[in-house]
DNA sequence: CCTCTAACCTTGTATTATAATAGGTTTATT
DNA sequence: AATAAACCTATTATAATACAAGGTTAGAGG
């Protein structure tokens, strides 16, 4: 499951998406408007920051912008970064120690083709996706 | 993430599943052959026996077995049971309360059909299609 | 009938993650 | 100088995960 963490930040990001490139946006606006906890979105906006995905400027007429055009943002690296990995199974993560059952796993084949499957879902989605679905569009050939 | 629990359990079905019908395997066994906590299993277990897709016998000569064909039981379905949902975020779970952001919400259309791929997924492949797997047949058709 | 085996049942517990809250510090702008 | 807003550090309540311990019940075989 996708905790609030990842979907806070793809919200966020979608509300910043939405409010143009120029002039900052302030946290307490974004909290109020998205109903999400301020010190807790602080957190989330944090990391977001950090691995420069948003610029934050302090101070009167502050707040948070994105970096880039919304289009040039995946969905995946969105949650993949506040989610710490998007990996289904704990084998299957970036950190994980290798696994004796490797060979012999009956399972391991159908894992490395959900996760290869959810990968691609994500990083196929960018931001410019999901604001245009949300005005209507239809974004999507469903599949 | 699929936890343990889930993962587990899985690799419990695939075993039975090898080893033929008749007759019923303890839990000894299964535990040693898998490399998994007796103790943990069994809760597992008491899962699948109350849901029927265990059938459990005790004395000597007890065990565990299968209460269909392998091909009846999709991954789907155990992975739900064992995991209490497949839903990927938590206002998709069939016991969640209803969002008052519903209608304006920028992310929800795609959660929606990420958890529908995630079902396909899941509810497409059976058992026998992870027995076959691991005995060398290319089950799939990668897409 | 007695023993053994193995499922079943109840309880406890260490560790970790989630989802925050509280309060202080720094930096721009007016 | 005052104010706004990001930034930083620490704490915490709740829940889930992944077990472990030990006792109870029900079949099978001698």
């Amino acid at each position: 499951m996708i905790s609030t963490k990842g979907r806070y930040a793809l919200r966020v990001m979608v509300d910043l998406a939405q409010r143009d490139m120029d002039g900052y946006v302030p946290l307490d606006e974004i909290a109020n408007r998205q109903g999400i906890s301020k010190k807790y979105l602080e957190i989330i906006l944090k990391t977001l920051v950090a691995k420069k995905l948003l610029k934050g400027m302090r101070g009167k007429n502050g707040g948070y912008r994105l970096t880039r055009a919304p289009k040039e943002y995946t969905v995946g690296e969105i949650l993949e970064l506040t989610e710490g990995t998007l990996a289904s199974v704990a084998c299957l993560r970036a950190d994980a120690e290798p696994c004796g059952r490797r060979q012999e796993c009956s399972t391991l084949p159908m894992w490395v083709r959900f996760d290869r499957m959810v990968h691609n879902f994500f990083y196929g989605i960018t931001l410019a996706d999901l604001v245009e679905e949300e005005n209507g569009g239809s974004m999507g050939q469903e599949k």
